[in-house]
DNA sequence: CTAGCATGTCATCGCCTGATGACTTCCGAC
DNA sequence: GTCGGAAGTCATCAGGCGATGACATGCTAG
């Protein structure tokens, strides 16, 4: 197929990666509001103001979208333009990944990777694919602040600081708790750090 | 309705309330272990060895049985006779929330009203009586506690633990990282109690 | 024994879902 | 201009879902 496109990338009324992007940016955010289940692919096309058909054209299916709204989810990112090398960087104490993480789903509610995460009806794969990234940003270096501050057991103490904040910001979002579901992220995240960041 | 049951409660070959029962148990275990949306009237059917019209019958509808399993699930309450006055009796403190919480989801997963809180697709009602509970079985009665210690903001404090208690749990049961999900429940109770239970 | 109602069975309905493929529209190359 | 194929639209399908009501069965009262 020679040069299907040209050189230069120019805007058109009809636009294939315009089209997959807003169908990609529509299923993060409903399947991280909804979760997959109760997130149809006709209000993902009508998010997207696009057919749902094209979801079978340029993803497979409604689960190979999943997947890519996962694989595309940063969790905890700031916004602003995706830069490769920045993105999964680890982060560096656990007051970056409580401010980070819930200032994140506070503004977004629970994306993809909360949602894969917290929900068991998700395929293995997925299940696997979020906690590799949760493990690798967040899990193992809070593990190394761990046993750098003399705790014991510090790989669990990490494990255990994560789903707590994991916990609390699931809880946040989704409302549980009056006082939680106002409170400010920043806020929360001081309060688990003091309450997580000292050694044992 | 003059005497409808008889004096003496005979086993019978068609028992409504055996039936009720049955039905009840396997929706428990059911909704606990694969959530609202993939549990169908038919598995629920076939997993009590009854007829999924009985479903109607018996509860009114599939929501209807799933509230009844919440209001049911007697979350983190040791096994044993039931007891209708110990039921819902509110907790004393974070230990014994943390050491009951995380050994019962460990034992049987996450229960209805686990699945109920993290799930958004469960229905506002639904969501209100499992939130209800909680604040009323743990919430408030940690909130006093901290209260008395003379933290500031006990609320938010009790609600933040509460938070951090289910997350680590809910994390522990379905296998977030593997030193978390191997751990002894008692072990993470005592290191969750150890981090949040001492006033700020 | 028998009448009546509680209990259980079964076939089926209407709805919504995800998926499919034929059809139309429009851009860009030549 | 016109032609080919990419991009988008539409009607429709098959399957599974929860729900329903007519019907069958068996217990118990009298």
């Amino acid at each position: 197929m020679p040069g299907i496109r040209n050189d230069t990338a120019r805007r058109r009324t009809r636009d294939a990666d315009a089209t997959r992007h807003a169908l990609l940016t529509a299923a993060q955010r409903l399947f991280g509001q909804k979760g997959y289940e109760r997130t149809t692919t006709r209000e993902i096309g009508e998010a997207a103001g696009v057919d749902p058909a094209l979801i079978a054209r340029y993803f497979g299916s409604k689960a190979d979208l999943y997947l890519a709204a996962v694989a595309a989810d940063r969790l905890g990112d700031d916004e602003g333009p995706a830069d490769p090398d920045r993105v999964d960087a680890p982060f560096t104490d656990l007051a970056e990944v409580a401010q980070v993480v819930l200032r994140r789903t506070a503004a977004h509610g629970p994306g993809p990777i909360l949602q894969a995460l917290v929900r068991d009806d998700a395929s293995p794969e997925i299940r696997a694919a979020a906690t590799a990234r949760l493990v690798r940003r967040m899990v193992e270096p809070l593990a190394a602040e761990y046993a750098a501050t003399g705790s014991d057991r510090p790989e669990l103490r990490a494990q255990v600081a994560v789903a707590a904040v994991l916990g609390t910001s699931l809880g946040r979002s989704l409302g549980w708790f009056d006082e939680l579901h106002a409170a400010d992220p920043d806020e929360l995240a001081a309060l688990l750090v003091q309450a997580l960041g000292r050694p044992g």
